[in-house]
DNA sequence: TTAAAAAATGTAACCGATTGCATTATATTT
DNA sequence: AAATATAATGCAATCGGTTACATTTTTTAA
């Protein structure tokens, strides 16, 4: 079975006896050609099975229409609906994505810039690794001009756009509300502090507590990557505390550690909310299959991808100057459910 | 701040005094080239900042060492674990990923395979959407001899490579397993008969009933896309038979759908595994958060991805026939929970 | 009717790496 | 030392669009 060859704007040229660059120019509808001419053209293309060569394109015009994305991992709901709403973009304006998962981990996540840049993307959208210290591996796109935009796990940048929610007004929102619920000792679960979404969230605990003057204790704060196995250290810490300083409540900045800190602590027989009580953040589906269901932060990653995508493509066109907007806040609010509803339970 | 101008092999090879041709050659590591040559080649590459121009190397050679990648979602557990591991193995093989989604949608597949043909992927690895109904959109890719690997959900092919687990022995001992606790009616949560997946599921299951000689129901059959809502119709209906007809068992295609069909039974004040037992397919972190622990099939996304990768690049090196290896089967296993565990709990 | 303006199309260089086919430099043999 | 083999490098065409600039065709103005 032998490879077919390709057809190309010459062999459209020849087809039509035009020259080659009338082809090229009336492919991309560029006005100069003739209309007439320019629906020759298209129909001809289509009828001989013609398909751009991207690469003589991207060579030539140095435009490769390509984007790349940079995301911790791949495997939650949020990410998977943050690039489901920057693929609906992308594809609308004609551009590709290049999608890869630093899965948290810094020196990867270099590693992936890298290789993005050598594929020259025109833009980039990333989220930091949980551990990434600083961005000097996106310096070579920004000396060569090519916007980066920021979602969710930002990193403060003069040149770049940032696409969030507010993190610390949804912590302290939850915060205030295990408050209401008669919380008065409140572990925090927190992520590192290089990310500004677990900072905010921290920050937005401490003002919640501060508000309500009840003096923070640092005892309170446990700091993890989150993950399944943090939940349940978190848990068993608790669990190692005397009656006396236990939490009544734990807000913690995701839901898996959430999750997994309160299957741990149910299984030793504490009640939730009546023992301890319990907020979480994502709106994971775990969240809604917890017993008792678990009060969160819920934001939607599709619109964060959509805005992400919208605004580096405005970029690119030069409609929007980086300058010019520099955060993206989004929408986010809490839903509250069983595991934080303490008075009413009584 | 001005854009830096890119470094060719031509800024090398002046630097050097030697032609374009021997620094392309020596940055190959082609053994024409004398190797302090190449030394001195790779050295200045180095200095000077050099990166290869992916897109004039592949509109010449005609390769673009790039992979296609189609998965139905994203938002998966497996599907990211398979990512994961197609990702290590195409990088440490110098390949990249373009990866999309299909949302589960036939028509949003076709437009992807367009893009991945478009943008002249080497291969082309796919998990086929829930309702696809054939694969003429993946014509393209074997008329010019671009090999292709089904994963997970396959398509039956003879020139193409598919990496499975055999889903008609898992379920077949899932399904055993609910027997030897002394299930007599089971229900099936069934996918969508097109996909190899659910079809060889249900056929395990009906094999296990008949090898205990309990006669195929097909009222306990409940076909649907397996989404959480399915779980929650699926516990309705059975929530609305008549006692005697109420099934002891639920054996679900997914874990999702297993989970949300436990909720809503749950919520009506139905015990599992007492009054119904429970399993389900994939071992999805919410298997291990519901009550009780859901019983599931394991199985190794990221082997998966792995051998797909390998098989692809090997038929690309044409180490491996398309024709020598049609499919490859790796291990999967049952995991026993509280959700099946009548007898014990008894 | 002719000059000037506008519209449509063509010419050819270019993007940067690859590679078949020389050609030159070095090593080996007689 | 001459002849031959081998190693190393260079030349130049090529991949397929793109685009500045030139040229031709058509329209409008004078």
């Amino acid at each position: 079975m032998a490879d077919q060859k390709e057809i190309t704007i010459y062999d459209i040229a020849k087809h039509l006896n035009i020259s080659a660059a009338t082809v090229s120019r009336g492919l991309q509808n560029n006005p100069a050609i003739n209309k007439n001419t320019r629906k020759r053209i298209a129909d001809t293309a289509r009828d001989m099975g013609y398909r751009s060569n991207t690469f003589a394109s991207s060579l030539r015009s140095k435009k490769t229409n390509t984007l790349g994305v940079i995301v911790p991992r791949l495997n939650s709901y949020f990410v998977a609906s943050v690039l489901a709403g920057m693929e609906d973009v992308a594809n609308k304006e004609g551009y590709n994505l290049i999608i890869s998962q630093s899965l948290e981990n810094a020196a990867k996540e270099v590693a992936n810039a890298d290789t993005m840049f050598t594929n020259r993307v025109d833009g980039l959208l990333v989220s930091l690794a949980y551990d990434s210290e600083n961005i000097d591996h996106l310096k070579p796109f920004f000396r060569k001009n090519i916007p980066v935009v920021f979602f969710d796990r930002t990193y403060p940048h003069s040149e770049s756009t940032s696409v969030i929610i507010d993190n610390f007004k949804a912590a302290y929102d939850i915060t205030k509300h295990l408050l209401d619920e008669g919380c008065m000792r409140i572990m925090h679960l927190a992520g590192n502090m290089l990310r500004n979404v677990y900072a905010e969230r921290l920050r937005g605990y401490k003002q919640a507590l501060s508000d309500y003057n009840i003096p923070f204790d640092k005892r309170l704060i446990f700091l993890s990557k989150l993950s399944e196995q943090s939940g349940t250290e978190a848990a068993e810490l608790i669990l190692n505390m005397d009656e006396a300083e236990r939490p009544d409540a734990v807000f913690s900045a995701n839901d898996t550690a959430a999750v997994h800190c309160m299957i741990r602590l149910k299984a030793a027989g504490l009640c939730i909310p009546e023992d301890i009580a319990f907020a979480g953040f994502n709106n994971d589906p775990i969240s809604k299959v917890v017993e008792p269901n678990l009060t969160t932060v819920n934001y939607s990653g599709y619109h964060i991808g959509e805005a992400a995508v919208n605004s580096l493509i405005s970029h690119l066109n030069g409609t929007q100057s980086t300058k010019t907007t520099n955060t993206i806040v989004l929408r986010s609010d809490i839903i509250i459910r069983a595991s934080s509803l303490k008075k009413k339970s009584l």
